[in-house]
DNA sequence: CGATTTAATTTGCGACGCGTATTAATAAGA
DNA sequence: TCTTATTAATACGCGTCGCAAATTAAATCG
């Protein structure tokens, strides 16, 4: 077990205070005082080191409840975005995104390429991957050495711990310490994190789980994944092991077994409409779903039969993933959410109908449709959280 | 956020100290210092306040390296059986076990009753509770005001946190306050805690998953139930709700849902039974999976085809469960066990086939079938736990 | 019996967080 | 304009913590 000692204390509120400022905007000391109900003595010595090492910034005008107030005004305090700077990536199977972001995670730059890596062999992921980092870190007037860190969010189960992706359906090996030959290549730390761990955190920080301590996000892509925030934490698998959701079985036969992959994956969605060249091409190339999208507007029965049964699958998946984890919120992202109402009203029915009757109101679902941008800048953030985690001078009494 | 001062700290290491003496029975002042990689000072500070506080005792034999060793003997610390006793429960629908512990979680007296109670209104299973309880600790040769606190196991959806049971498959009643009716009626701090998450944490403490820090555990009773340990802890989910397998759904049809305890409980297995009369009386008096398992040795082919879809299903819902947690363990308890071979091997087998390549290595099954007491003594040792992470004088510098 | 070895405690130090008192910076009132 | 009231932030002193080094305790070995 981690021994506790004043390093520890120390490491802990400083998290806390620096949290509540990248939280609440600018913010106050008194009202960083409220919200972690540390003293304000422990507050204004842990700023003042925060200040010294560059981290935060104060503002004096920013204070709203300026007008017709008695006192002396409060010193607002806010992250330093130039303190650093981190790069986060989205790589999926027909496209890569990347940005950079500032101490804040807000986006430097942004760059998108829609580029088909699927099951290349590493290497020649690695280069791509390489390429658009450099790139992109280039589009925001910077140069690598300038760079923290890295966070490549990607699909499939990633071993978080140790930057080993044991199995990812966008490349061909298995079991590859992307982690270490990114580093390498990029001589800056690199982590890997499964994409919808990104996207849970994006949504933490920036999105729709802002005001929650836990919840849980199923991201329907190319590949299912799941995230899950459990006390304001990211809770990852014994192991740090994320979750792969497309894994989960949902029954058997004389043949095998049948995966949530299977039945409502993209893939197996759009699958049913092969038939059509024109809409094979499409998908290969990634626009899959914007075609799907017409076709259902269009009335195209057959794949709406599709969107229903996938909708349906995947409600009461959720509700499976309720009953384990008792989320307030679930959040579901990610193109299949493009298939429309026909699959959203059929998700929410099979949910409805599937939630145990004890568990009815602990859970809302919320879809949120946001772009590659928050995936990416979701990456950023988990580069960002354990840069706040263990601030360089974690040590430093002032002095 | 919790604040962190000198006091958290202390209770931390405390508590770190306190854990090495209860697992790893007596044990020197030096090996917990090893152990914990907290420094011989703390250890000794903290040692002497348990010491004073007569949680723990000295013992100058054990030292089981005694002979041939130069230097001054290490003095063995143990924790005091005395320092206090708890009650720890498991209700199930045809009986209810009692178990009497000491601060070490030894069993000083267990009880029986073997009455069903299958959905009576709340007060009558509250009477035969408040009943065991008493009985119990008198047969413990105590009184009621010398129980610390007391720990009630039972299936269903348990909010642990509040004390509430949201939903029970032995209860008539949801939603039922029980932790404060039974306080109480004791007049001693009672709380509830799902079954499954009790005999987990008996098997941390006890059982096949000391040496682990996380587990996941299987329970197949009348109620099919989860545990986990993540970190050394008890995972619950969001808001302390406890899981309840049974609820996962495996599909939908135009008739409605399709539970796993419908599928693999132990109402369904031997239900498919029930057209022998003799049969149905004895699985109403809780010996039904006794006479399953003779019926199976005695090649009873329906049996032994719904213990083989049962297994079936179990199966791949453990593999989901990996999928999921990723735990190095997973145990499976519980009275469907007796189904024996069949079940077993089904169960394996549909296992294998659907545990994801990328897991394969990941996790181990393992089966146990201890008896109830365990189930109880686990409830004991969440009491104790409690206890251990806030003995009495958190605050208390020797003095 | 003294030297040696290992265990446990004592001593001195630096860091932490907190409570109280103090200083800083503003608005309202005379 | 000057004073007073009010609120924000800091300085100081206290008690606790954990740790490293020194010291004491208790045994074995020659």
């Amino acid at each position: 077990m981690k021994t506790a000692d004043p390093e520890l204390m120390r490491a802990m509120n400083r998290f806390s205070v620096l949290d509540s400022i990248r939280r609440h905007g600018p913010i106050s000391r008194v009202e960083i005082t409220e919200r972690t109900e540390l003293s304000p003595t422990t507050v204004s010595a842990i700023t003042g080191s925060l200040l010294d090492d560059g981290l935060i910034l104060t503002r004096h005008e920013g204070d709203i409840r300026s007008e017709s107030v008695r006192g002396r005004p409060r010193v607002m305090l806010e992250l330093n975005p130039a303190a650093a700077r981190v790069v986060g990536a989205k790589i999926a199977a027909n496209r890569m995104v990347f940005v950079v972001t500032d101490f804040c995670g807000s986006v430097l730059a942004a760059l998108t390429l829609p580029i088909r890596i699927d099951r290349q062999p590493i290497s020649v992921i690695a280069d791509i991957v390489e390429d658009g980092v450099r790139r992109c870190v280039l589009d925001a007037g910077l140069a690598l050495s300038e760079i923290h860190s890295i966070c490549l969010g990607l699909p499939g189960v990633i071993e978080h711990r140790s930057g080993h992706i044991r199995s990812s359906p966008i490349l061909r090996d298995a079991n590859v310490d992307f982690a270490a030959e990114m580093s390498a290549r990029l001589k800056t730390t690199t982590i890997v994190e499964s994409d919808a761990t990104a996207i849970t955190l994006a949504h933490h920080w920036f999105g729709q789980a802002r005001d929650l301590e836990d919840m849980v996000l199923v991201s329907l892509e190319q590949t299912l994944g799941l995230g899950v925030l459990h006390n304001n934490r990211l809770f990852r698998g014994a192991g740090g092991l994320s979750h792969n959701l497309g894994d989960l079985v949902l029954g058997m036969s004389k043949d095998g077994v049948m995966r949530l992959a299977s039945q409502a994956g993209e893939n197996a969605i759009l699958g049913s409409e092969q038939a059509d060249g024109r809409f094979a091409e499409a998908v290969r190339l990634g626009r899959g779903m914007a075609h799907a999208q017409a076709l259902i507007e269009a009335d195209d029965s057959p794949l709406i039969g599709a969107a229903i049964r996938a909708g349906e699958t995947i409600g009461f998946t959720i509700a499976n993933i309720v009953t384990l984890f008792a989320p307030p919120r679930v959040i579901v992202v990610g193109s299949s959410l493009a298939l429309g109402e026909p699959f959203l009203t059929s998700l929410r029915k099979a949910y409805a109908l599937a939630i145990p009757p004890s568990l009815q109101d602990v859970s809302e679902i919320v879809f949120d449709d946001s772009n590659d941008d928050l995936w990416a800048r979701g990456a950023a953030a988990v580069a960002l959280y354990e840069l706040y985690e263990s601030p360089w001078n974690t040590t430093g009494p002032a002095l």
